[in-house]
DNA sequence: ACTAACTCTACCTACTAGATAGAGTTAATT
DNA sequence: AATTAACTCTATCTAGTAGGTAGAGTTAGT
């Protein structure tokens, strides 16, 4: 199960990148549409903009902004930024590598050649799924006209 | 990532297959070869076989057996039963359905077609392997002979 | 009776998820 | 320059879980 964070810091970036994307989107308003606790919404978009995912903008007339387009944001890179590797084995994250402390050998590790499919799978989904993929067809369309 | 206990579940698996099925295998013999905590894994083993995984034979010459063929116990079915759900989302989830409490309607939920994707990648893989593709080939061809 | 081995329940410690609180800073407006 | 809307940051909290340990109880072979 992927968390709730993560969850929530998709279905953020959804919801800003349906938004005109001239006016800022405050995070009160993020929050209701999508019904996120408002201060834990605050806190994934600022680590959302610290990644270069997001600007914002203070003060009024404020609120937040994509800084990149939709179709660039994949499932798999917020998915990793939030919930860490996407590999079911420490032994085969691709950026977080880590050998596993009970497992004598990779070679001969019993279990693991059928997890390295299940990553292999898990990886072609997600990072060829993107923010522009929420869009319903109308937006979606407006977003490639736009871009 | 999957739960160590899982991993050592599947090990422990693993290793009674690839026992001779005559004689039970200890607790401590599969500690030791697969270097899992004891005491752990007698948690892990009885749990298996309340699940009907294994049985057991308590005293002098007792230990553990595989009660169904190798072939026949999937990755899906042990990772369900130790971790839980397979799916991304408690709304996909096959055996453990649960509306997201945040989601106004499944339809129109921004993420979960991905997500759903994800799901059926992942079944694919792990209800496809079975305990028997752990073993090497010489293994594998002594248990389909006994099989 | 002895003892090897599984069985069961309880417990422990560290960590994480999922938030909430509140003081601080910035910038537009009046 | 005062006000206020809005983001920023750090601290804190609570419940739950992972991963493991302890130890008394039970069974069955010798």
């Amino acid at each position: 199960m992927i968390s709730q964070k993560a969850k929530y810091a998709l279905r953020a970036l959804a919801a800003l990148a349906r938004a005109d994307n001239k006016r800022p989107m405050l995070i009160a308003e993020i929050a209701e549409q999508q019904k996120i606790p408002k201060k834990f919404l605050e806190q994934i978009l600022l680590d959302l903009k610290h990644r270069g995912l997001v600007m914002s903008k203070r003060g009024k007339e404020g609120g937040y902004l994509l800084l990149k387009p939709a179709e660039e944001i994949t499932f798999g890179e917020i998915l990793r930024m939030i919930d860490g590797p996407i590999a079911p084995l420490p032994c085969l994250s691709q950026t977080a590598y880590r050998k596993c402390d009970d497992c004598l050998s990779e070679q001969e590790c019993e279990i693991r050649h059928v997890f390295a499919r299940v990553a292999e799978a898990t990886r072609e989904v997600l990072f060829n799924a993107t923010i522009a993929d929420t869009l319903d067809g109308q937006n979606r369309a407006a977003v490639v006209l736009a871009g």
